[in-house]
DNA sequence: AGAATCGTTCTTTAAAACAGAACGATTAGC
DNA sequence: GCTAATCGTTCTGTTTTAAAGAACGATTCT
């Protein structure tokens, strides 16, 4: 007992418009034909769809509801009929990444490294919330999510959280700070600037502190790192973040690195959802070592 | 040239288990028969969708976007039909109203009361950003979304934004302050809570304090009317807001209201997508006079 | 009242989906 | 390295389904 499509076809676009008759001379086929293939849908589905009140159509409660589901089937549908009839020419590999708009640049551009090169490939970049690329996930217009945490999947979302890397978490300022700061001791009078509370990295700094009985000034707390960054740079705290989001000024003197902090870790995860068909690209992204993605 | 769904359905299953005789044999036909409207979909479309290596069948990249909408496709499909199969009985009317979160609790009452009392009609009610409850009505799975700005829509977004009501915005602050505060003249040494930027009564109100050439100290920028609420009844500062959202202590007299702006107004929007089937329920909703949304 | 419009139902005809057999290619076993 | 088994494709005839046409009933307009 399937659902047939074609009838769903019909009742939509009836339900559209509102008339059998225009309908069945816009589709070219008779209004007979029309009419019985919806009553089968209706039969099919054990609920009218349509209220007849005289000789007019009007949808019934069932009949919204099943119009709803339609409007998306078809809408889908008529897109990708579109990609095809368009491009007449063979369809190219497409890899579509999203990313946490909060995570590092420098790791974003480290991960699609390798596909920058090929002109074999397109390579979409999208940036986000997190409920929101988890849901471009789902409609399968991501094949993978960055994030620095990982989501737990269930039986309706299958999603898959994959380490890529990690990297040391380091006290970063300025390099004309006296006195210089030091890790666990020598931080008074220092103010820190740190990743938001429900930041992983947040959590395990908060923890050190814990086990070491220390409350530190906090100056600013910030989700995204390109922001830490620059605050990192035009104030006198001291940020806690990877090395490698401020690698540039590191190496230029700017700022100055005063060592890692035990335990703490940056992690990155690619979210993907299980499948039977990956693109061969994507796997091999997935599958590299982590180290090649940090340097 | 239109799109066979039954074809693609094929393709699908097939797509989905990787093995053709497999899949004939779970839907209960011949091999033959599925292999060959699959090729029929392929001269349909004009491309391969497998690349047949031996006897195996592999995704082509074509293949792999054409799988992409089928999974969306007949994931909704098959939703649908898990809807009418499990509820024999007569589907209820529903209506899905989406609010800003941000936006008065009591508006968003005033707006659903008339369906409260009616227990023939389930009423679901979200809140959440503006971007989300778009996408969520755009995927018809809002019947309306309330907000305080319109949108503008286009012909791919074919939104309609209607607006319901509009109320008066007043200083609102302690009834103890002194110098009581009054507009445009004895403002002096007060602080304000003002909505965000993006917001549109800040915008009005901006521009009535740049036409009095008045440059109001800000203590907070708040986006939520209900923490406005919070932070007009627990500071000194004078709040620029609805009296309507803090109905219950401008009457019990936690709060004090010290005047109307001229020409400064909350308003309240309605955005629907134009369809031919308005729930009944939805449109009776919308055609309301304004006034009875706000007592 | 009468003509036109619209949706439904019944019957016949055209189109499709389907099954089975033959075929070619690949894989696995001996 | 040969043989048997497996798998997908293609060709044939058969069955099912969709479609068209005519007759009908109901509603709307003039």
């Amino acid at each position: 007992m399937k659902l047939n499509y074609h009838h769903l076809y019909y009742f939509w676009q009836v339900a559209k418009s509102g008339h059998l008759t225009r309908t069945a001379e816009a589709l070219h086929v008779s209004q007979s034909s029309l009419s019985q293939q919806i009553r089968q849908l209706e039969e099919r589905l054990g609920q009218a769809l349509f209220i007849r009140e005289g000789r007019q159509l009007h949808l019934s409660e069932a009949g919204r509801l099943a119009f709803d589901y339609a409007e998306t089937i078809f809408t889908q549908g008529e897109e990708l009929s579109a990609l095809f009839a368009e491009g007449g020419h063979a369809h190219r590999e497409v890899v579509r990444v999203g990313a946490v708009a909060t995570l590092s640049r420098n790791f974003q551009e480290g991960f699609v490294r390798p596909l920058l090169g090929r002109d074999d490939l397109d390579l979409i970049l999208q940036s986000g919330g997190m409920d929101d690329l988890l849901r471009r996930l789902s409609a399968h217009k991501l094949d993978v999510v960055l994030s620095n945490q990982p989501v737990r999947g269930d039986s309706e979302h299958p999603w898959r959280s994959q380490r890529l890397a990690r990297q040391p978490v380091s006290l970063i300022a300025s390099p004309h700070l006296s006195p210089p700061p030091a890790f666990p001791n020598g931080l008074s009078g220092h103010a820190f600037i740190l990743p938001g509370v429900e930041n992983a990295t947040r959590h395990a700094f908060d923890q050190l502190c814990s086990h070491y009985r220390l409350t530190p000034k906090i100056a600013a707390e910030v989700d995204d790192m390109a922001m830490m960054r620059l605050l990192a740079r035009d104030t006198q705290h001291i940020a806690v973040m990877p090395p490698v989001v401020v690698r540039d000024e590191l190496h230029n003197g700017t700022l100055k690195d005063y060592g890692a902090l035990p335990g703490v870790w940056e992690e990155f995860y690619a979210i993907t959802i299980q499948r039977r068909f990956e693109s061969p690209s994507l796997k091999a992204l997935l599958t590299r070592s982590g180290e090649s993605l940090l340097d």
